[in-house]
DNA sequence: TGCCGCCTCTC
DNA sequence: CAAGAGAGGCGGCAG
């Protein structure tokens, strides 16, 4: 058996073909990491979290790759070395005998210089770090935090259920949905290739470029890309495709196959066929705000705007017809945040009238009154509203709402007036960041910002960005997170046969056995509302239900 | 085969 | 569309 040593290559050494063979592979394993002084990173017995849950594995102990990566991304934690380690062997040591020839197991390898560990840890918060418990605590600033005492590691049992639980998904629906597509797809194909006068590869961005501005002789009005390319993104190209007919169907093809190829056909292959149920991972330790990631599927990027999109919905159901699922929003959860951590007198202030938030932004920067706002000015403040979430200059502004630079100045010159809260936590983040090098959630979670003083000023005002919106969206996430604790004890305490079965960011989902239901709901809005107690502002929880996805929207 | 650029989907 | 946070499919190219 061999083991990998070059830096930086990870090599792949096959599930074992037999039980014999798995018990070989996990003592040499074993006996490596008693045995080496080198520090590795990733070399963890990898397994396809998936696949456990295919077969039916249970899940042995915390998830070690949750738990390293956050420990090691948070540069105020310590570690608890022992814990660590036991845990690590429990869990990924059971498993792979388990899945013998059943699974795309495998065994990664990356051999990493110890100096480059601080690094990695923080830069590369997706790497699996693996560290000797002699090695592991030469990371000397590392520390546990309340934060994550109370938060991260109580969150890893809750995830660990909702990825064991799943959500059942129509494949039969999206098959067919598939061969709809697909026709569809042959259509504008043929279309395409007729108005080009040829046949080339439409997914191809490249040869796209070539036939439109170089065959067909469109002028080129748009950005190069990084290559010197064409650019032929959606922006691009929806200004063409007003003239262009071709151009309109580029768009429809491109819009319609990646909906084919990124859902429809990938998700019924997702389907474990002993319960009809995807088995998403949940990363706990990925977005360097704080945010969960979803992968193997993502299920955070579910089409909902576009209609052709919002079909795939349909196809996420509950698990039977006892069961109904509940979805439940934050309202403007950022925009309520920013008004709570910034104390902006006006904003707590709308919110707290419970206004439509938009549109009293728009009177008060238009000066006029409530009532008499127009729907242009309610669809620029909010624009601008959303801007600011994530920290974009004045300078941005003026190009985003379309409108005229000096009509834009004045619009954002009103804004900053009428919300001078706003604009001084602005200012102060990131005074704050400059002098520590971070910047923090409501429940002390830190992101640091190594470009913040730093003397190249894209990326100095891209730090400063970051600074401003990492406060706010991290601070959603917490807030969510612990929601979901919340619901999870309670759901234990009273016991519910509901489960909680997905998070997309400020939305959770449920699988509801309908004559729970109205004390589902209770539980919900309470522990969604009250997760972080005695803000200022109001939080509202929207609740919806239905027998798929897009209804319970 | 592996990596990177480009593009597009979500909150 | 971009700007904050992500995942993932595909083409194109180096080795």
């Amino acid at each position: 058996m061999v083991f990998a040593t070059e830096s930086h290559k990870g090599t792949y050494v096959p599930i074992p073909a037999n039980q014999e063979e798995a018990r070989k592979v996990v003592a040499e394993f074993k006996e490596l990491l008693e045995s080496t002084d080198k520090l590795w990173v990733g070399q963890n017995i990898k397994y396809d979290a998936t696949m456990m849950k295919w077969y039916g594995v249970e899940m042995q102990g915390p998830y070690f790759d949750t738990m390293i990566t956050h420990y090691l991304c948070e540069p105020d934690l310590r570690h608890k070395l022992d814990y660590l380690t036991e845990s690590y062997l429990n869990y990924t040591m059971v498993p792979i005998e388990d899945l013998i020839g059943k699974g795309r197991t495998q065994i990664t390898m990356r051999e990493v210089p110890l100096e480059k560990v601080k690094e990695y840890a923080c830069e590369d918060a997706d790497w699996t770090l693996q560290l000797k418990p002699k090695l592991l605590s030469m990371i000397d600033e590392i520390e546990v935090t309340e934060l994550y005492k109370t938060l991260e590691a109580p969150l890893i049992n809750v995830l660990r259920d909702m990825e064991y639980e799943g959500i059942k998904v129509n494949g039969e629906f999206l098959r067919n949905y598939s061969f709809e597509l697909a026709d569809s797809i042959l259509a504008m194909e043929k279309t395409i290739y007729q108005q080009a006068g040829g046949e080339f590869n439409i997914s191809s961005p490249k040869q796209v470029g070539e036939i439109l501005f170089d065959s067909l002789k469109i002028p080129y009005k748009g950005k190069k890309t990084g290559t010197g390319q064409y650019s032929t993104d959606v922006e691009v190209l929806t200004d063409l495709s007003i003239d262009h007919q071709i151009v309109k169907d580029i768009l429809e093809y491109r819009k319609l196959s990646k909906l084919k190829s990124t859902y429809v056909d990938a998700l019924p292959l997702m389907v474990n066929p002993r319960d009809g149920r995807i088995h998403s991972n949940f990363n706990q330790a990925r977005a360097a705000t704080g945010r969960l990631s979803s992968e193997n599927p993502n299920l955070q990027n579910i089409p909902i705007r576009d209609e052709a999109g919002r079909e795939i919905r349909k196809a996420f159901e509950p698990r039977d017809n006892e069961h109904i699922l509940l979805a439940a929003d934050y309202s403007q959860i950022e925009l309520r945040l920013i008004a709570e951590i910034s104390k902006d007198a006006a904003m707590l202030e709308a919110f707290i009238a419970g206004n439509d938030f938009h549109k009293a932004t728009a009177a008060r920067v238009y000066g006029v009154a409530y009532d008499e706002v127009t729907s242009e000015q309610r669809r620029n403040a909010k624009t601008v509203n959303f801007s600011i979430t994530y920290g974009a200059g004045a300078t941005n502004l003026s190009r985003q709402l379309g409108i005229p630079r000096t009509e834009s100045t004045e619009l954002i010159k009103n804004y900053f007036t009428q919300f001078q809260g706003l604009k001084n936590y602005m200012e102060e983040t990131v005074e704050f960041a400059r002098k520590h090098g971070y910047v923090q959630t409501l429940l002390g979670r830190k992101r640091t910002l190594r470009d913040i003083n730093s003397r190249n000023g894209l990326a100095r005002s891209t730090a400063e960005r970051v600074a401003i919106n990492t406060p706010i969206q991290g601070t959603a996430a917490d807030m969510i997170k612990r929601a979901m604790i919340h619901i999870s004890d309670a759901f234990k305490k009273e016991q519910v046969r509901s489960r909680l079965i997905l998070q997309v960011h400020d939305e959770l989902v449920f699988d509801v056995y309908q004559p729970e239901l109205e004390q589902i709901k209770a539980i919900v809005a309470e522990k969604m509302q009250n997760a972080i107690g005695g803000l200022n502002v109001p939080i509202l929880v929207e609740m919806g239900t239905g027998m798929n996805w897009l209804e319970a929207h």
